[in-house]
DNA sequence: ACGAATGCCGTTACCGCTAACATATCGCAG
DNA sequence: CTGCGATATGTTAGCGGTAACGGCATTCGT
């Protein structure tokens, strides 16, 4: 599945202030162009450009007729033929392995909060956390010129990074900094992020943990968390006692699932890690549902700072992943705004807060 | 927020099959064009051109010979200047007016479905559920000719059903089919959803029915669905004992948040319908947490039928808007696939399903 | 009062690619 | 061996805009 938006920008659309008590009386045949604007309103297709993009001199008479001829005619310009001749995209691809997960579309939110000011458009390819889908999205995007990419992850096919690397556009790769990025990069450390959740963990006296997450080959992210936790674990000499994964299906039902299975497998264990806030909701739910005692007798900790854990009887411990932040700051490397007066080639490290919520001891 | 998705169609890439075992060797300076490509292999730019889409005949040897050179310089074609050239774009514009909330992403996915395998993509614009954006990201993503227009709703401005009804495309409109839609629509009644779901839960013998739901001007879904509800409420001569609205922060909480005020301002209520299932899934969150009888004591029941519900210790009644089916059949119109002969301008009903789970007695 | 600096608008040459047509080359029936 | 249809490749002319520059009035400074 991949989804692509556009928004609006500053760029006044003509047609907003269209009277149109009835739509224009010549319903056109064949679509437009700059030229049926020219004759309508006697001047040359130069300066109608000019007046519609508002750009150069034209006179406020001159101009006038113009916007009056293109409303009348319902005129939309041709972006395609202006790119072209401009050799100016306004548009930014974003890649992302999904949607429906509650975290990309904060960081789109992030994305637009920025881009908005700019007269960019944020174009979103989605990728199901597939390297090969992933690739041929990009080669998609990237045949649209855009001006500049945004992709989540730092780990891409051998073909994906020689794209990247050769587009000619600023590329600022997201969520993730353990790695090397092709340009620039703005994220988090994941392993650093397992290893500070792992070290609370212990902090709080619990022992035998669990894990509990997703089988995808392609989260990367999850798997460094885990990566980063188990490091932790072991630097005190502890070792998870069990683990747990799921595909597809509702998360909050493989929480319950996944949960009722650890604790029936295992019932030593003291703590649950979720990889993600999700199914880590679901496991809350289904230990309250049970009447264990949270977080005396067992546990929690998911990983997101979801805004639905918000809404739980009891707060679930994470992690946030600062997504607003991640995307803002990519949007403003990407429109040239951030900061740092550097050209790309910067990797921006934030820092995501624990939360101890109510599922934590202490 | 404004987003758009790119997917990859069935055009192979030829970057996917680029050894690349290191980068190429000459960066770029200027980004590559069919000229480079063609003095590369030695053959015109049409016939590199004739090789990269895979159209008309091209001899065996000189098509390797083209390709072999494609995949050494890294070359992506430039879509910009082919749809100008060709007067093609395989772009479908879809206007949705959230990502947020679980509802749109699964319309994407039924879109994505169908257009896979069409060679179109989808690109998408979010709306915020507001008519003036949706206005001016419909004239932005008119401005790049795509081929269709998916958007949701019905009720547009002026000019967006100007732009709509003058773009000489097929537009399908989503989610809702009570209005007049300007060529195409498919979706439910939501007005008509609204009454059956009154029927059911006065069938069940609930007298006291409180509604609780999203304080959105535009979101004229809900407003039907409400409409409709009251209607069935008044035929039976009953109606609402209370109503509470919220707007923004997180849908799990605002549905705990409210359901107490409901309950603590009018304790004779023994009904709660809420407007979606995020929030009645609060809600239940709620009564259960509180120790009330459901649904012997209240009764509650939502709208969307979400995926996430399956995760709720009890199964809240809901009606599933046929979200996939939905993305389904307008992708197919889109693309000309729909079974029925005809060219635009029809609508298709679908007909959501009560599912009353265990919120609602009998 | 006169050259320079503007304001306003038109002309020309592309942008990178493809439709449509033109041309070459080959095989093979007559 | 000629001729004609297939096959393979090249040539030409845009697609609908915009950058760059040019020309012609006005206005202005000194």
């Amino acid at each position: 599945m991949d989804i692509c938006g556009i928004g609006d920008n500053k760029v006044e659309t003509i047609s907003q202030a269209i009277p149109l008590s009835k739509p224009p009386i010549t319903e056109p045949r064949r679509t437009l162009t700059l030229r049926d604007v020219s004759e309508a309103s006697g001047v040359s297709e130069m300066t109608v450009s000019r007046v519609l993009r508002n750009r150069g001199d034209v006179s406020d008479s001159t101009r006038e007729r113009v916007l009056e001829a293109a409303r009348r005619l319902g005129y939309v310009p041709n972006k395609i033929a202006g790119a072209l001749a401009s050799q100016r995209v306004n548009l930014v691809a974003v890649i992302i392995p999904s949607l429906s997960n509650m975290v990309f579309p904060e960081v789109m939110t992030g994305i637009s909060d920025i881009l908005d000011d700019t007269g960019l458009q944020p174009v979103v390819g989605v990728t199901n956390y597939s390297p090969d889908r992933e690739e041929s999205v990009l080669y998609e995007m990237l045949s649209w010129r855009p001006s500049g990419v945004i992709i989540a992850g730092l780990e891409h096919t051998e073909a994906a990074q020689a794209m990247l690397a050769q587009a000619g556009i600023p590329i600022v790769e997201i969520m993730d900094i353990d790695g090397n990025p092709v340009d620039s990069a703005v994220g988090i450390s994941h392993r650093r992020a397992g290893r500070q959740m792992a070290e609370a963990i212990i902090a709080a006296g619990y022992r035998n943990i669990a894990f509990l997450g997703t089988m995808m080959p392609y989260d990367h992210r999850a798997r460094k968390r885990l990566e980063g936790f188990e490091e932790a674990l072991a630097k005190a000499g502890l070792s998870l006692v069990d683990r747990e994964f799921y595909s597809g299906g509702s998360a909050l039902l493989k929480g319950r699932e996944m949960t009722e299975a650890v604790l029936t497998r295992s019932p030593q264990v003291d703590f649950l890690y979720y990889s993600n806030d999700m199914i880590g909701a679901g496991g809350l739910l289904y230990c309250l549902h049970k009447g264990i005692d949270v977080p005396g007798q067992v546990g929690l900790a998911g990983f997101n700072g979801v805004e639905l854990l918000d809404g739980l009887p009891i707060k679930l411990a994470t992690m946030d992943a600062c997504r607003l932040e991640i995307g803002r700051v990519a949007a403003e490397i990407i429109s040239g705004k951030h900061s740092s007066g550097t050209i790309g080639g910067e990797v921006i490290e934030l820092f995501p807060t624990l939360q101890k919520g109510d599922t934590i001891r202490g």
